[in-house]
DNA sequence: TTTAATGTACCGAACGAACGGTACAATGTC
DNA sequence: GACATTGTACCGTTCGTTCGGTACATTAAA
């Protein structure tokens, strides 16, 4: 698939403005293809972008948290070169996660069902590091939670406040808060 | 100000659609009234809508967010009647935060220093109250930061999984967490 | 080896629908 | 009568989408 090829820079801008504001001609002049030169590669639309976008978040996904968190080394180890790996995706904070930003505005509904496949398996790496720690299953799961959670809300709120040393702090705790009792 | 009256409609209207999604003809079927009359209250259209929002929410944080939290009683207390006043306004986790849907999407700029502002006394007005108490003024803010992100993330990843518990679960937890070492 | 057929990538132009917004006359209210 | 409020009809623009067609490289048939 060529059109592979133009995902990331699609992936760019319904990051920069969210589903509705990702208008076909900027999409046009952002990938330098013509309206119907995207109707040949995507037929659905932007709706069919949008879920190739998914796919490949998909693979980043499997590559940076799943693999990474599944890697050789010791635990927290593993969990801060999560963290590096998300923090380089978010370019610091200063990225909007595209799964916030499909469930803002009038896309909530339209891929929810893939987003909640995405953030779950987030959740369930990072639970499934700690599960083999011996952590209890459910406390495990809550931890992976208040991850995700803590790292969506550092983007919002480090955005919102045009200061991303909130963002940074999340990430450079979030090994020691994932660990915090463990042998 | 007659027009105050269709400010919570608006408000409901821009956290389900944002600010693209929520046109003029949704916010006709809302209100009930025609577009010759939005015009009238708003001559400003949409934008004026949402600055008028905005100043609304300026209101609802005084009310429920920065009195609450200089009443009388306990620290612990006030600070659980935030949380409880919060859970409310969201609907346990089931709205979206307005600030968080502004900043996504293509009206990202055009209200941000408003949200900001917004964002910043939230935050000062926990900060204020654990400084009261002793607490060191920059750890203070930084778990007024904590609590606003945990809070905007909850709401996200609530809303991603369709389960509203990590949202509850933030909340009941949060008053014991900024109080975590006081007296 | 030429020629025909097929597939892939792309584009300009145009479509109907919906967008945000306005002009203005008619209505209600004091 | 004065003034706030509204309904109707409209404006130009932009939206997502589709049409008809070109360029070119690959493959199949003669």
């Amino acid at each position: 698939m060529a059109k592979d090829k133009y995902i990331p820079k699609l992936l760019q801008l319904f990051q920069d403005y969210g589903y509705d504001g990702a208008t076909l001609t900027k999409i046009s002049e952002a990938t330098g293809l013509g309206k119907a030169s995207l109707y040949h590669h995507f037929p659905g639309g932007k709706d069919e972008m949008v879920e190739a976008i998914l796919d490949y978040l998909d693979q980043v996904t499997e590559e940076h948290i799943v693999q990474v968190l599944r890697s050789e080394g010791d635990t927290q180890g593993r969990c801060k070169n999560m963290c590096d790996r998300i923090s380089k995706l978010f370019e610091g904070g200063k990225q909007p996660c595209l799964f916030a930003v499909l469930l803002m505005g009038s896309s909530r509904n339209m891929f929810h069902d893939k987003v909640e496949i995405l953030l779950r398996r987030w959740i369930d790496a990072i639970a499934e590091v700690l599960i083999a720690e011996g952590v209890n299953k459910t406390v495990a799961i809550q931890r992976g939670e208040d991850a995700v959670l803590a790292i969506e809300g550092a983007l919002i709120l480090s955005q919102g406040l045009n200061d991303f040393t909130p963002f940074e702090r999340v990430i450079s705790q979030l090994p020691q808060q994932l660990c915090q009792d463990l042998a």
